[in-house]
DNA sequence: TGTACATCAGTGAACGCGCGTTCACTGATGTAC
DNA sequence: TGTACATCAGTGAACGCGCGTTCACTGATGTAC
């Protein structure tokens, strides 16, 4: 049996990739992009058919199989795809740290923009969260338990938030994400050319946070843990 | 043309209802509690078919027919259900309150066991809260809004609350009704046998409340609104 | 470079299946008198 | 109370349709020499 291909063209990002390569890769983003497509709009994941996603995509459906082997691993791509992007956004904010006057309020400003910018990624994963098949459920899951524990990370050196334990840390960006998905619902739900509505929206959600931060600032963890 | 029946055998309530009217509310539960019990797991609502929801009532599809006009019309009335559930415990919380000491954390208790309770109701609010038919999906807005609206009503008179107006004072409520759902979703999805997940849960909501609580002492609202 | 062969993304037809909906029906229950 | 008729919840068969999956195929791209 002969090889392949080069084996540095396996990585697309260090070879040429070839045409055949290059037009799978595009056949395969145009799947995953008609599947968030029909997403929008009233549509659940597990509602969608696999013939009607490669319709969408342009493709006969025996043509899906070559890229998934079900509607379910498109699924787990999507979830891949969508936390990839919430995580460039979270690098980012590290890397270029707002000045700490109304940090909590631009923080909130840069997200809900964020998932404005970024809406079929996000309105999938607030979808799927709650009614996703069980290994796409328990992906996102996975994913939102780590992105709480990141923000804990980030929140710890914050010299208001002494008074905090790791486990009340964890408890506290909880809430946070809580509260930021709670807006992002909202924010997917809302006319997306209705700016006053979307502006109260990202009020509301700046009035939240700073509501938790005033409690956080008083906040004392037993000391036993 | 005749009268079908007495005109108090209208009202269930208030007369004999005779027997077929009986046994077609009896099989009207049986197809709400079909879907129910079908959502239980991993299923959405959406993905469910009408043949599905009749096998499981133990009728034939076509009898579904003279109950609802498809399963849109099923999903609306499990909403209606729902939160009637809802609204019970809430009347109840308020005609015995709980003594002051501890007020925050009984409530939680009190909130998070009625729903392990009434866990497929609850389960069918979260799942469809996002991913519902358009109907389904603002109809459970709604009752979440108007939840959210009570809950405002209640807080109001509590001494430390002073700080708030009455858009504060939502703004708060809908923090700890996204935090009571976020406390819920992680119920429904835990074992229900293993206590000591449960009782963690328990305590994590307990803890993010007393942080909304300890804020919202410290908050002071814009006096202009 | 040119040639002969291998690979494989995408095609198009076919399959059996469960779907929502319709229909004429049955027979127990309800009502008028 | 008894009888004759009306009502209507539930039946069972039928329909056309879109579904997921399989298969042998085609023809452009890739590879060996």
């Amino acid at each position: 049996m002969r090889l392949k291909r080069t084996a540095s063209a396996e990585t697309p990002e260090s070879a040429p990739a070839g045409v055949r390569d290059e037009r799978k890769q595009r056949t395969r983003k145009a799947l995953l992009d008609a599947a968030l497509i029909l997403l929008d709009g009233e549509r659940s994941f597990s509602s969608l058919s696999l013939r009607e996603v490669a319709k969408v995509a342009g493709v006969v459906p025996a043509a899906f199989y070559r890229h998934f082997t079900g509607m379910d691993e498109l699924g787990m791509s999507l979830v891949d795809d969508s936390f990839h992007t919430l995580h460039q956004m979270m690098r980012g904010a590290r890397s270029a740290p707002l000045p700490p006057a109304n940090l909590v309020a631009r923080s909130v400003e840069t997200f809900l923009l964020y998932a404005q910018a970024h809406r079929l990624h996000f309105q999938f994963i607030a979808k799927e969260r709650v009614s996703g098949s069980s290994s796409v459920r328990l992906a996102i899951r996975k994913e939102l338990r780590l992105w709480t524990s990141e923000l804990a990370t980030d929140l710890a050196p914050f010299p208001k938030l002494k008074g905090f334990n790791g486990d009340d840390l964890r408890m506290m960006a909880g809430l946070v994400v809580n509260a930021m998905m709670g807006a992002t619902e909202l924010i997917l739900d809302a006319d997306i050319n209705d700016a006053a509505e979307l502006a109260r929206i990202h009020q509301l959600a700046q009035k939240q946070l700073m509501l938790i931060f005033l409690g956080a600032a008083q906040w004392k963890s037993k000391p036993a843990q």
